[in-house]
RNA sequence: GCGGUCGUAGCUCAGCUGGAUAGAGUACUUGACUACGAAUCAAGUGGUCGGAGGUUCGAAUCCUCCCGUCCGCACCA
């Protein structure tokens, strides 16, 4: 109930309905303003209405045809709006169609009602939620010795649109990484970089450089399975591991060293793509901890040995052998989630615990809930695994392994280049090297983040650089062009959101169909921060740009036919400014104010 | 084989917690800059919503089966 026509509309309605239901015999609290604020929809075009309210649920209180209800309470409506000041003021029509109310604002009801809290604020510190319980949110889990690549990139932008969607919400947010800095993939790296490597260590990104010696390390590793040396490169191997869990010896040494050398390259990337953790959890936080753990739970007889390894077998459940303690005594990546699970319930007294993770993971997480259940755990039912699917290339899946991945860096700097070769260098005379480059900055943020983004999470997402360079259509610097024409206009015809207006002007049909859009600013986020859906508020966003630029094709600023006019247009353009660069805030995209 | 994902316009996708005439982008065909920014706008062509049943007053949306697709299924993470 915090959009305030809606409000206004499903507080009048409720009253009528009550009357009705114990006319009807039906108790008074059958239905609330909350179920009528529900029912309230957009009806599919405006030349109905601005909103409709749906009489089915009503309908089956009453125990009538919702044709039938809706035409009773259309007149019932119509006579209290004869009577009241107030809703006379904003409601303009109320018409029956079929099971639906259909109800038409006046230009002052939408403008009262939307552009006014825009213009003081109030519509973004609105509260949205009742119920916040404190949740954690786990995402980006990248290995270090590895290259970050854009497939990394759809994980981070879902993960921090989600956090920032939520605590816009109102809802108490702990965001946390984990990445991971040991197991087989580094020992890989290391091994080749120690026996194979002929390079001399760069200077600079030495994280991309590491990610390259652990590519060559396991193709070499490939190339020689089934030769002589597959037996000294696995004994090599198992070395640099046990190396690595005692915390000495040479490898661990480079261990040490190299393992910065990634987490620099995290911690540049997360600051470019501008993503902020409350706490990184390490693999080597929990490695050693987990295995206790495990060990403590063997010993109480509450895991299984099987085939020489310990774990838990669900396969009567479908959710095969939850493998915990390998033969050899070293953990898994599932041990080290289960120890990790209890760990943020307890740092944190957090109440829900959220993993962005890759849909690939979705038998994983199922065991890992599962075990934390069997362990008695009571919070597993409390931990959720938000899926996602996954980047590939056209020609198939994208690999660190086979090095056939598009690292993000190059992503960034075509996007950049791309951007400022087609459309920046035009102002080489106009404005400094420097804005050039910010603002080329931005508009990459822009498409990368809204091109990762508006594409459901559960459909794949194929990466072709052509394609992506294509900034058109229904694109991040699409929205971020509108929003700089709007900046441009306003700054050109100055103004002021604390000067009055006069609020019945605004009755052109495309400056109406852009006030009741504007309307639903605060509903569609919720619903994209409840679902976990950020492409929602893409979509939204998108269309709140298309809205504008026919609004500012049809109408205009400067040339109004009255200064009343021109104020309340300049109004306008900026509530949807404001509306844009909000949203887009929430996806973690800037909004240049010139591109 | 078992479990899961997806299947909507030529292509890429919205719509899926059941509700009004299935929508965008792109491509293609047109039209609009002496203009508040053309990275724009306007118009047109284009659909047995994979198939078949079922539930319902009402199904792209829910259920069942089938077909196609991709993913996962113990010592990697």
């Amino acid at each position: 109930m915090h959009e305030p026509l809606r409000k206004l509309v499903s507080q009048t309605l409720i009253k009528l309905i009550q009357t009705q239901l114990v006319a009807a015999g039906v108790a008074e609290d059958a239905m609330s303003a909350g179920d009528v604020y529900k029912a309230l929809v957009e009806p599919p075009n405006t030349d109905l209405g601005h909103l409709a309210f749906g009489c089915f649920i009503t309908a089956k209180n009453l125990k009538k045809g919702p044709p039938v209800v809706a035409q009773l309470l259309a007149q019932e409506l119509k006579n209290e709006c004869a009577q009241n000041v107030i809703l006379k003021k904003a409601i303009a029509s109320v018409e029956a169609a079929g099971p639906y109310i259909n109800i038409k604002f006046t230009p002052a009801g939408l403008a009262d009602y939307v552009l006014k809290p825009i213009l003081n604020g109030e519509t973004f510190k609105a509260q949205l939620t009742e119920a916040t319980p404190k949740m954690m949110i786990e995402y980006s889990q990248p290995n270090t010795h590895k290259e970050l690549h854009v497939g990394h990139m759809r994980n981070m932008c879902l993960g921090d649109a989600i956090v920032r969607l939520l605590r816009y919400s109102g809802y108490n947010i702990l965001a946390s990484t984990f990445p991971g800095d040991v197991g087989t993939h580094v020992a890989k790296c290391l091994w080749y970089m120690k026996y194979h490597n002929k390079e001399s260590i760069p200077m600079l990104n030495k994280g991309a450089w590491l990610g390259a010696m652990y590519s060559k390390g396991n193709l070499l590793l490939e190339d020689q399975e089934g030769t002589p040396l597959e037996e000294e490169n696995k004994k090599i191997l198992t070395e640099i591991l046990k190396q690595l869990e005692h915390k000495n010896g040479e490898y661990y040494d480079l261990w040490k060293q190299t393992r910065e050398w990634s987490i620099e390259l995290m911690k540049d990337v997360y600051k470019w793509a501008d993503v902020h953790f409350d706490h990184w959890y390490f693999e080597s936080d929990v490695d050693s901890d987990s295995i206790k753990t495990i060990k403590k739970y063997h010993a109480e007889g509450k895991l299984v040995e099987s085939q020489g390894a310990i774990g838990l077998d669900f396969s009567n459940e479908n959710m095969g052998f939850c493998l915990l303690l390998k033969s050899d005594g070293t953990g898994l990546y599932a041990t080290k989630d289960v120890e990790l699970a209890r760990r943020k319930f307890e740092d944190y007294k957090i109440e829900k615990s959220i993993y962005v993770v890759d849909q690939r993971q979705a038998l994983h997480f199922k065991q890992v809930f599962k075990t934390l259940e069997v362990l008695g755990f009571n919070q597993a039912k409390d931990c959720f695994h938000l899926q996602y699917n996954y980047v590939e290339l056209p020609d198939g899946a994208m690999s660190s392994r086979k090095g056939n991945i598009v690292p993000l860096t190059a992503l960034v700097e075509t996007m950049r280049n791309h951007i400022k070769a087609e459309y920046l260098n035009r102002y080489t005379n106009e404005w400094t090297a420097e804005e050039i480059e910010t603002v080329a900055d931005q508009v990459a943020k822009g498409a990368i983040k809204y091109g990762m983004l508006k594409q459901d999470t559960n459909k794949k997402i194929v990466f072709d650089m052509n394609e992506w360079t294509k900034l058109d259509g229904e694109s991040g610097p699409f929205i971020q062009y509108s929003f700089a024409r709007i900046n441009s206009v306003l700054k050109k015809f100055t103004f002021d959101t604390k000067a009055e207006f006069v609020t019945d002007v605004l009755a052109h049909n495309s400056e109406l169909k852009l006030m009741q859009h504007l309307m639903n600013f605060n509903t569609v986020v919720l619903n994209s921060a409840e679902n976990y859906k950020p492409a929602a508020l893409c979509s939204y966003l998108y269309d709140t740009a298309k809205k504008f630029n026919t609004f500012y094709h049809d109408c205009a600023i400067g040339t109004a036919e009255t200064p009343d006019l021109k104020k309340a247009r300049l109004a306008l353009a900026y509530s949807t400014g404001a509306v844009i660069k909000h949203g887009l805030s929430l996806l973690g995209i800037p909004a240049p104010e010139r591109m």
